[in-house]
RNA sequence: UGGGGUAUAGCCAAGUUGGUAAGGCAGCGGGUUUUGAUCCCGCCAUUCGUAGGUUCGAGUCCUGCUACCCCAGCCA
């Protein structure tokens, strides 16, 4: 118990302590570059707790860098989304937050380095026949018919590309390296291409933009980044990655590493999809409870701790993966188990009417905030002559494995007295509308002195004190464990994903502020909506409790 | 034989001079319990994709094979 969590240990920090045990490096440089494209996930958080976890454990430092490069796709709020969720999930980035586009003279000043060394030309193909040149994966491509023209040539013309005078997908900068090479990214990479887009950041300044392999390396040797690490797709990229370096006048050589990427089952964490799921209305937005983004996850009631948690527990490896997502509940549930305090709410209720129980009475009962953690403090309930229980806690008749209130059977009341059913009332439907019960006034907070035992523990609000709450029940966003295999991914997307419920809350909870987490016992974990209010209460169901008895069924 | 990668339990994952398979999640038994929660105790790979080889000894070394992932954007 009193044991120091083993600080984490993969492939790349082992890296890392052998490039500081030679004294390759003396300090650690990381960054975390996201697009600015789209909504950060939890596969960003899996790169973010690493990057940012070594730049901590060894007091190194960790960039932010906004990796724009393409200003068709990307925008400025975008930007600030994804600032607001690197801080909320609890890492600083070092100084200010960069920009690939902070870099755009500096890179082109290596674009003209290139050219005069020979190494990058203006190609006037069109997109088209690039691709027709580029041959195939068993077979080489072949040299464009603009691949020797001479350096000064290139330079004007590239020249040219910058001053806007010619039209986007007419030419562009290409790397001479070979076209014969079995990596793909090798052939003559296209590094610079015309666009005539207005940038967020630079704003009309420049109608050529590079691409991300050229800007990538180049940025990371620009911030001094020792350690550039990435996903598993860009294995062969690293390859360009070190050619630019090499060829480049630039002291610092960042080394890139790949990891394997986050998967998660029923979920999906690619931003195409992501973005679809919203632009098609499948989801309520980014912040969606269901969405597997920083932002719905945090709306959802996850901690920051809790999904760094996560990020410690799957590790760090080159294995193709797919984690359950017993993986992720089980981390805030931990965290919530000791941290949330306990209260009572009925999400389907039924009404219980305590026919000897004085008509206007209600007493206030102190109640444990939490059943270990005493320092956790009381609140009141309130217990009156009619009471909300939950609908499926009552049968008239059960096998011995029910453990709630039946018809002529006793019960405990979580943190009250002991009720017995007598009879019930019913609609035209034959639906239990009111069950008429007898508690016994010398159960509170002690067993009946004759010995008699419960048949199980059920919660309850008092239906005069209760306070009307709506409850936000999420499952699985869908139905498949690998939506992304599907032929239609939207397709296999849960009917039942959400189920809205209304019912009651007990009066502490009134006043709770946006985010605030508890755990409503025998219900699961529960967080305060943001667009609750004192007049509407929402809460949104986290995850639910352990449930043994589910599983088991009767 | 295009190239680049990865194969350890249902899932994630340790295992790094070859020395006799960590841990977590899930699951299964049992105990405690005014949450069918928590907590506690116990179980859960004679075996490391597969076939051989080297060795006193192989998850770790060698060879062959198989499976899966990535690469043919002027996306990142």
């Amino acid at each position: 118990m009193a044991e120091t969590a083993p600080r984490p240990s993969n492939f790349i920090r082992q890296i890392i302590d052998k490039d500081l045990a030679s004294g390759l490096h003396s300090s650690v440089a990381t960054r975390f570059p996201p697009e600015p494209n789209g909504y950060l996930h939890m596969g960003h958080a899996k790169s973010i707790c690493l990057n940012f976890g070594i730049a901590q454990d060894y007091q190194g430092t960790c960039n932010l860098r906004f990796d724009d490069t393409n200003p068709d796709k990307e925008n400025i709020d975008y930007v600030n989304a994804i600032k607001q969720d690197v801080k909320w999930l609890g890492f600083e980035w070092a100084g200010k937050e960069r920009y690939s586009s902070d870099y755009f003279d500096a890179l082109y000043g290596y674009a003209v380095e290139l050219i005069e060394k020979g190494l990058a030309y203006v190609d006037f193909s069109s997109p088209d026949e690039v691709r027709a040149l580029r041959g195939t994966l068993t077979e080489p491509g072949q040299n464009s018919p603009y691949r020797d023209t001479t350096p000064e040539e290139n330079l004007a013309h590239f020249e040219k590309m910058k001053a806007g005078e010619y039209k986007e997908g007419s030419c562009s900068l290409r790397a001479k390296i070979d076209m014969a090479s079995a990596f793909m990214c090798m052939r003559d990479p296209v590094i610079y291409r015309v666009k005539f887009a207005h940038h967020h950041q630079t704003g009309d300044k420049w109608c050529i933009y590079p691409m991300y392999d050229f800007t990538h390396c180049i940025s990371d040797a620009i911030e001094g980044i020792t350690h550039s690490l990435c996903t598993l797709e860009f294995q062969d990229n690293r390859r360009l990655y070190d050619w630019v370096i090499e060829n480049i006048s630039i002291e610092c050589t960042p080394r890139q590493y790949e990891f394997s990427r986050l998967n998660l089952e029923y979920t999906v964490l690619s931003k195409r999809r992501l973005i679809q799921l919203v632009e098609d209305k499948h989801v309520n937005g980014w912040d969606d409870p269901r969405m597997p983004t920083i932002a719905g996850i945090r709306r959802r009631g996850y901690t920051p701790a809790s999904i760094q948690e996560f990020c410690k527990r799957i590790g760090v490896t080159k294995m193709d993966n797919m984690v359950e997502m017993s993986m992720l509940e089980a981390c805030i549930r931990d965290e919530l188990n000791t941290d949330a305090p306990r209260r009572m709410a009925v999400l389907d209720p039924i009404k219980v009417v305590i026919e000897n129980y004085p008509e206007d009475k209600v007493e206030w009962i102190d109640a444990a905030n939490h059943p270990s953690e005493e320092g956790m403090g009381t609140r009141k309930i309130a217990f009156s002559k009619t009471l909300w229980i939950e609908r499926e806690d009552f049968r008239e008749q059960a096998n011995k494995k029910f453990k709630r209130l039946v018809l002529d059977k006793e019960v405990r009341l979580r943190n009250a007295y002991f009720l017995k059913a007598n009879s019930v009332d019913k609609d035209q439907n034959g639906e239990v509308t009111t069950i008429y019960c007898t508690y016994d006034p010398d159960t509170l907070g002690k067993d009946p002195a004759d010995g008699r035992k419960a048949k199980g523990v059920i919660h309850w609000v008092s239906a005069t004190e209760a306070k009307p709450a709506q409850f936000m029940l999420y499952d699985r966003l869908f139905t498949e464990a690998n939506p992304a295999a599907q032929e239609d991914f939207a397709g296999c997307i849960n009917a039942s994903s959400l189920v809205v419920k209304h019912g009651f809350v007990e009066p502490a909870l009134a006043q709770s502020e946006n985010l605030e987490r508890f755990q409503f016992e025998r219900t699961g974990y529960f967080c305060v909506d943001e667009e609750s209010t004192p007049d509407k209460l929402i809460f949104n169901r986290t995850v639910e409790l352990r449930d043994t008895w589910a599983k088991i069924g009767d």
